[in-house]
This record gives structure tokens, C-alpha cells and sequence, in this order.
DNA sequence: CTGTTAGCGCGTTCAG
DNA sequence: CTGAACGCGCTAACAG
């Protein structure tokens, strides 16, 4: 209680101090000595367990993450926040790393600037592993890590899974199968509601773009560079944008938005003018959040069948305890989920 | 690029050796030296500047956390994600971190078991200083870590200041208001429609439900139970639990939402059975999320102002640069924003 | 069964 | 202007 407790916290020798024995017999207490025939007597093991709650005594992380080499604790790299499919990645990965002993740190990436610094502090050992969610991290970016010895898994489709592990998904075959759906169903007017920024590095590796674009093509459909709407960034702007389509001299009698959120906001801003749905504007979303469930109507969308990432996050924690294994490709299989709105 | 790289990466003695200088030299030249008159002459500088680039060194921040007592991180601890308030909240507390050249770790801390651990990782010096928004942290918690010598920030109304900053906001004043502002219009049986887990250690500290309470009280209405709804966590569960609401065999009038989120979900379910609102049905939601503009109708909603919460994160930079500071209290102004909604 | 010693990587004091 | 030496807190190897 009193203010110089507050200046120096104690440290194993001062345990060891109070409890009259050695620094290295408090660690051997605290850490349960596993190999070699190191044991402590009940009598000694309780007086530095006493000294311990008396001095209030926590062992420090970093001399410890110094010693042993290893953070315990892993970073998750997301490009923005509040999309509600990244909840459930932080929830999956949070359980298996509670099972491995492990902390969880969350780091929202959004500018190449932030890209840089966070790349900086991979290499100065912040964690021990790295689960980095698209971005526009260019590949030179995940040779640098891999070089640095850094346990890592990206979640991209268009990367070379070289000295770590891509999780890809099989969303330009299922947006390419939407869009034709919407063709199948006589819409000759489809407009593409998505958003250009925070690319994975290139717009051909776009894929819920470039299957809109293909499966227009295939059917000799013209593209129509007007339906094409890039500032689905927010719900808000994303509102703004679908209201715009509608409001086209031509507007489209379909929209396929590039995500779930996108399409949501499609709804109201086609509410707001009295449209509805599916009879005068039919709608796609992409990313099966569960809030497409409960909408007016229910979405039609894309995405994995079932949202559970723990997979992923095994990945990781496979790699953190055999490093030097070869890079892997986890497929995340999608598919095209009927409901009302299309 | 040959494997033995990957096992040992450089230290500041490989640059030395490199270079032709000592490790200390090394140092001066990457931290530049301010007291003292110790200067480096350029060539020096430059043959160690171009053996940091030859060998990719990198400093290891567990090395220099360890000598400088200091992690150059925050932490941030959110209760929950998904919530569209703390995308705000990572936004100004990431920008202001920018800033100070600091490191944003964020944290989601959902279960008592979660909240120990991180507890534990914060004395243990994860991070030089901590804001922790709300969750079910007994005020013990928060002594520890003042007790620890961490800097911290607490965002919660009910807390005394007490070696930390809290912020507070005006939102019990505010929901009163708003529920006043129902009964004004007439309304009698008005519902409530949140949830009653992950909240702040006692029910009488959640402000948004007293407040309610008090004001159906001070207008002398009886409590009717049935109206007041806990499950409404996520999107989906909330939609359910207004579903529930909406089909009592007397449904309320009037439903004051905890949450913005649990209000947008009410307006479909509203819709999904045919009513109008507000017509049908009177809508006031909490937190004034942008979301909240773009439904149909828009919310009228409490909550800050204006969303800007630079003034949280110069809390906790300011008790970092200076630790022994008083407990400050900081004031977030809510207000009763009308739109169409009630 | 326990203590001594060494060193993880870094930044800094002090003596040259 | 530079280098040798020290210590941050912890744990593994080795003595005793």
C-alpha cells in the first residue's frame, strides 16, 4: 500500500530473499520442474509459495518471454473492424489459444503505414505467431516474416503457400454461381455493390468482382460501368451507394453486393423508396452472416456454410509446434444459400 | 535465405562484429544518444547503418522492453466485439497510439476465466498501460493493477477514481429522458429490451434499465415483467426476444432498446409481423451508432453526440507520461437524438 | 534436494 | 569518439 511498492515490483530474488533460498528454486517451485530429477520438499515448496502471495509476487513476462525465447502469446491481424464475420474468427481463435496457454492479441491493420509498423513489430518478436487476415500486405511482406522465423498463416486466396499456411476459400467459383443465378432468373441489369479499398494488392485478385465480370461475360451481358459501385466501405456509405444504383435512369433490377452488410443496406436504402424485394429489385450478399437471417426478406448469399474457424487457428498452433513443416492450403468450402431476397 | 538464418537471427553483437564496432556503438547509432555529448561521426554511422541492412537486423523488442522497463504498448479490453461503438473507440485510442509511437494490442474479455487471465497478463507487464471499457471486472481488479504500478483507464459510471481515470457517461439522465419522452406521447405499456449478462458487477449499475425502471415508477406505471426482455446479445437473439414482445397477448406500444443494434433488430421483426413504425410501434434505441440513419424509419436513439473518443485515449497517454497522478474522472456527454422512429 | 552460474538481447555508465 | 562491463528478470545446466 504504500507508494514505493508502486516503484519496484518484486522480482524472483526478492522472493527468494524472503523465503531464504535461491532465485533458481523459486522458479523451480513456480514452474514444476518437468526433466531430470530436480524436486522440492513440501517444507521449502510452501515457504516460497508464502513469500510469493506475502510480496504479491508475479513473475515478470518479459524476462521470462527473454529467456525462454517464446511470447506466448499470438497475434491476430485483422484489415478492419466491425465486420461481424472477423467476430467469430477472434472468437475461434481465442478458445484454441485459451487451450494452449496462449494470448490472443488483436491489431486492426487499415493503412500501409500501420502495415509497415506492424510488420516491424512481428520481426521484433512481439508474438510468437502470426494469423494475418487479408490486407493489401504485399507477398514480399510474408517472405520477410518467414525469414524472420515467424510461425505464420494467411487468410488469402491469390498467395503461394511458401514457409507458411494460406487458408483460401472457394468464393470466386460460388459468386460466379450466384451471378449466374440472377441471369438464370432473366435479370439483365445486374449491378455490382462493393467496396475497392484495402485490397488483397491486386483487383484481379478480387474475386467477388472479377466473377461478376466473368459470368457476365459468359452470358454476352455488356458491362455497365454505372452499375458498378465501388464505396460499399460502411453500412452508411454502402446505404448511399445503393441508393444512388436505384436512383439510375436505368437502375438495375439486381444487385449482387460484394458483402452481407453491403446487401443489408441495400434493403433499406430500397426501402426508403419504396422498392421491394424480390419483386422489383432481386439482391445477393456475400459472407452468410447470421443478421442476413432475421432481414426483411431474409438474404440470399454466399459464404461458408458454417461459420467455425477453428481451423485456422489449428493451423497456427500446428505450425507453433513444428515450424519448419512445409506451407499448407486450407480450402474454407463456400456455397450459395437461398433465402428470400433473390 | 539458408536455413540456419531462420534458427538465430541477428543481435545487435553480430552488427557490432559486422561493422567493426562494439555492440554500444551500435546502439547510439539506432537510438540516437540525447544526453550526454555522445555523437557518432558519419562514417562510423554509415558502416553500421549498412550492416543493419546486410544482415536484416532488426532489434528485439523483449530485449529492450527488458533494459528500458517499458513495452511501448497499450492494451485495450473490450467485453465484446461486434458492438459498432468500439470500432470507434479502436479508431481514436490506434490514431492517438500513432502518435506516441505505441503499439495498440486489443482484447476481447468475455468470461470471468478470460478476465483473471488477462488480469494476470497486464501485472505481468504485457503492456505499459490499459483502458478496460466495462465487462464484469470487480473493482478489486482495478485496485491490483493500480497496486501493480499500470497506468489505467476504466470506462464505467459506477467507480470511484482511485489511482486511475474513469470515463462516465451522462446516460442515465439521458435514458430517463427518453423514456419520459415515451410516456409524453402516451405510451403505457413500453417494453425493455436488452441484456442482463456482461454487465458492469450489479444490476443496480445498469443505467439504462434503472432508468427505465425510475421513470415508468415516477409516472406510476407498474412494472409489468413480461416486458422487460434479457436476451437481446446479438442481433439474431434480440430479433427473437422482440418477436417474443411483439406477440404478447398485450404487446407493448412502445419498446426502449438498450442498444442500437437491439433496435434495428426490432424494426424487422417489427416488420416481419406487419407493423409500423411508428405507427404500430414507438422505437428508442441507445449508443447513436451511424447504423441508426439509414434504417427505415431512422432511430431516434441516445447516446454521445458526436463520436469521438480521442478524449479516453489522451487519458491514458497523459497518466503514462506522468503515473502518479490523481484519478480523474472524465464526463461523456449523451443526448436524446430525435429522428423517426418514436 | 538445493544453490551457483551463466546468458537470453538490449541500452547505458564509465573509463579510456 | 569508442569499447568493456553491467544488469534488467528469468530459467536451464551443472555442482554440490
Amino acid at each position: 500500500m504504500d507508494t514505493m511498492s508502486r516503484r519496484t515490483l518484486p522480482t524472483t530474488k526478492d522472493v527468494a530473499r524472503l523465503a531464504g533460498v535461491s532465485a533458481a528454486t523459486v522458479s523451480y517451485v513456480l514452474n514444476g520442474r518437468r526433466q531430470r530429477s530436480n524436486t522440492i520438499s513440501a517444507e521449502t515448496r510452501q515457504r516460497v509459495l508464502d513469500a510469493v502471495t506475502t510480496l504479491g509476487y508475479v513473475p515478470n513476462q518479459i524476462g521470462r518471454s527473454l529467456r525462454l525465447q517464446r511470447t506466448e502469446r499470438v497475434s491476430l491481424i485483422l484489415p478492419r473492424i466491425g465486420v461481424p464475420v472477423n467476430d467469430v474468427l477472434i472468437r475461434d481463435i481465442q478458445r484454441v489459444a485459451d487451450q494452449h496457454g496462449y494470448t490472443v492479441m488483436i491489431s486492426v491493420v487499415d493503412t500501409p503505414e500501420r502495415e509497415r509498423h506492424m510488420l516491424n513489430q512481428l520481426k521484433r518478436r512481439l508474438a510468437d505467431g502470426a494469423i494475418i487476415v487479408h490486407g493489401t500486405w504485399a507477398e514480399e511482406d510474408f517472405a520477410e516474416l518467414v525469414q524472420a522465423g515467424l510461425p505464420l498463416v494467411v487468410q488469402r486466396n491469390h498467395v503461394t503457400a511458401e514457409g507458411f499456411d494460406v487458408v483460401q476459400t472457394t468464393e470466386a467459383e460460388t459468386c460466379y454461381e450466384a451471378v449466374s443465378y440472377l441471369l438464370c432468373k432473366g435479370h439483365r441489369r445486374i449491378a455490382f455493390l462493393g467496396h475497392f479499398e484495402n485490397l488483397p494488392s491486386r483487383l484481379e485478385h478480387y474475386d467477388r468482382f472479377t466473377s461478376y465480370l466473368q459470368a457476365l461475360k459468359d452470358h454476352n451481358i455488356a458491362i455497365d460501368e454505372r452499375l458498378i459501385c465501388a464505396g460499399a466501405t460502411t453500412r452508411n456509405d454502402a446505404y448511399q451507394s445503393a441508393l444512388d444504383l436505384l436512383r439510375l435512369q436505368e437502375p438495375p433490377s439486381a444487385i449482387f453486393a460484394a458483402s452481407d452488410i453491403a446487401a443489408v443496406s441495400a434493403i433499406w436504402a430500397a426501402h426508403s423508396i419504396g422498392l421491394r424485394i424480390p419483386e422489383d429489385l432481386a439482391l445477393i450478399g456475400a459472407g452468410n452472416i447470421p443478421e442476413g437471417e432475421i432481414t426483411d426478406p431474409p438474404i440470399t448469399t454466399v459464404g461458408p456454410a458454417d461459420l467455425d474457424f477453428t481451423a485456422i487457428a489449428d493451423l497456427l498452433f500446428s505450425r507453433l509446434a513444428n515450424p519448419e513443416q512445409e506451407g499448407r492450403v486450407y480450402q474454407l468450402q463456400w456455397q450459395l444459400i437461398l433465402r428470400a431476397s433473390a
